[in-house]
RNA sequence: GCCUGCGUAGCUCAGUUGGUUAGAGCGACGGACUGUUAAUCCGUAGGUCACCGGUUCGAAUCCAGUCGCAGGCGCCA
């Protein structure tokens, strides 16, 4: 049989596809459990590439000989033959020809038990946790996530543009940012930071690729302590040139249900996990929301809406010029809507400067996505591009006009309308698997006080 | 930044109005048994009750402080 990948080893995940008894095989991995007996002896592998363990059938003489290096979390190398399994559970197994103990692991020491544990104690061993199913599955639903990502704005035309990590602009409104020093040295001659967005960094491009995309890391200084914020996160930021906000919302929701759909279907087992261990009935529900057009209400809407909820009282009062509480959005999405919904149009004074001001002059062409379980997973808008507009825009928030010389420049020299939104990956994963904190889908989370991995 | 809650074996948790030697299940280890499936059965080891003061004849338990963790809110993705 040919091994996968660079031909060391037969992948558990190419195996079981196999379905096809005979030949030798060899497969490498990690113990997730074992069981000696007189006569015959099982250890169960795991690779990573597939939620199920292979079965190795060991003989009384190759379980005496290793016996004591079988336990939990050891590296092994099996070459066998693969066979029909007389096993209930399992169609195929290896009859162990040959069992190689690559890496001990104690297992007095051995933190990660053949028993069930909190995701809590999990975060504690962050280094060890990839070798729990919860994480294994969740870890491979982000890279197929990811990919599908790429895969749908490429297949689309898009450039993916690196916006550069380290910025100079502190006063985009997305909150604290991390400066980057050396020392007391103005490295690169002025004031910068780890980058919050790169969406106008971004704009530049748009005005020159039409549509384009960033994809990676983006970092907030904030103190946040909630189970969806991270202070370093992945975000995605499409732009799109000649656009307006309806071609942005449209673009949000064949997004959203293409990477969605496409994920699930290339993760079967890992959703039939979630489903079953993680939170029960959340797959039924994001493929009903998938299956059917996204809610949309401008914010005044919204507002009507809650105003006319009988028989619950609110801890921040609803009203003319009220902004959305997360008990409020979590109303709209969980309870009114139940399911996804954007909310359009909020009174500029409460978005971000760069945000188009609507004919009203009292509202601007934003949406967030509201989901249920999450909140907001997208913030979008169509941008401003008028000069003057947003010239004056710029001052009304208090911002230097000088600093934005080059973002006001795209304005001078064929402006078009243009926008886009940027999507919280984690928070989508967490949406899509039911995992409830934002910790538990980042390999290694950053959050206030807490960067020991 | 604000509010609330929790720190007891490796893990998940009991622990009464303060009362001798602090418990269980699981895990680990040893043995038995078995084409087994987080097997099953029998047994063994394992705890400075987060830390530091105080109250008391006596503190896991009551009080104060410190540290850590979790949840909610604000901010946002």
């Amino acid at each position: 049989m040919t091994a996968h990948g660079t031909g060391r080893r037969n992948a558990i995940t190419k195996l079981l596809k196999g379905a096809v008894a005979g030949g030798t095989v060899t497969v490498t991995g990690w113990v997730k459990t074992s069981r000696f007996g007189k006569n015959v002896s099982f250890v169960h592998l795991y690779d990573g590439s597939s939620t199920h363990t292979v079965q190795v059938v060991l003989t009384p003489e190759q379980a005496e000989a290793n016996k004591a290096r079988l336990g939990v979390g050891a590296a092994v190398q099996v070459t066998g033959t693969w066979s029909a399994s007389q096993g209930g559970e399992q169609a195929f197994e290896v009859q162990a020809t040959d069992v190689q103990i690559v890496g001990d692991c104690d297992p007095e020491s051995f933190p990660i038990q053949k028993k069930a544990t909190s995701l809590e104690n999990l975060r504690t061993i962050a280094h060890l946790r990839p070798r729990t199913n919860t994480f294994q599955s969740t870890f491979r639903v982000r890279n197929a996530v990811s990919w599908h990502i790429h895969r749908f704005f490429q297949e689309r035309g898009f450039q993916w543009v690196h916006t550069p990590i380290i910025t100079t602009n502190d006063a985009e409104g997305a909150g604290e940012l991390f400066e980057v020093k050396v020392g007391d040295e103005p490295f690169f001659g002025k004031k910068t930071f780890l980058t919050c967005s790169g969406q106008l960094a971004v704009e530049n491009f748009v005005q020159a690729f039409t549509d384009v995309y960033t994809f990676g890391p983006t970092f907030r200084a904030e103190h946040s302590h909630t189970a969806r914020h991270a202070a370093e996160f992945w975000m995605i930021e499409p732009e799109i040139a000649f656009a307006n906000l309806d071609d942005v919302i449209a673009l949000a929701e064949d997004f959203i249900k293409d990477v969605c759909l496409s994920t699930i279907a290339q993760c079967p087992d890992d959703f039939e996990f979630f489903d079953k261990r993680i939170e029960p009935g959340n797959l039924a529900r994001v493929k009903e929301a998938l299956s059917k057009p996204f809610a949309r209400v401008t914010w005044h809407e919204a507002v009507e809406i809650l105003s006319n909820v009988k028989g619950r009282t609110w801890e921040f009062p609803v009203g003319p010029g009220m902004s959305l509480q997360s008990e409020h959005e979590r109303y709209l999405a969980e309870d009114h809507f139940k399911g996804p919904v954007f909310v359009t149009n909020y009174p500029s004074v409460q978005k971000a400067f760069y945000m188009r001001e609507d004919d009203n002059g009292e509202t601007v062409s934003a949406t967030d996505l509201l989901v249920p379980g999450i909140g907001e997973i997208i913030g979008g808008s169509q941008r401003e591009e008028r000069l003057d507009v947003l010239e004056r825009r710029i001052k009304q928030f208090g911002l230097p006009v000088e600093e934005y010389w080059w973002y006001l420049d795209l304005r001078r020299f064929g402006t078009t309308p243009h926008g886009g939104f940027g999507l919280g990956l984690e928070r989508l994963i967490m949406w899509l698997t039911g995992m409830k904190n934002i910790r538990d889908v980042l390999p290694y989370p950053r959050t206030p006080g807490s960067a020991e991995f």
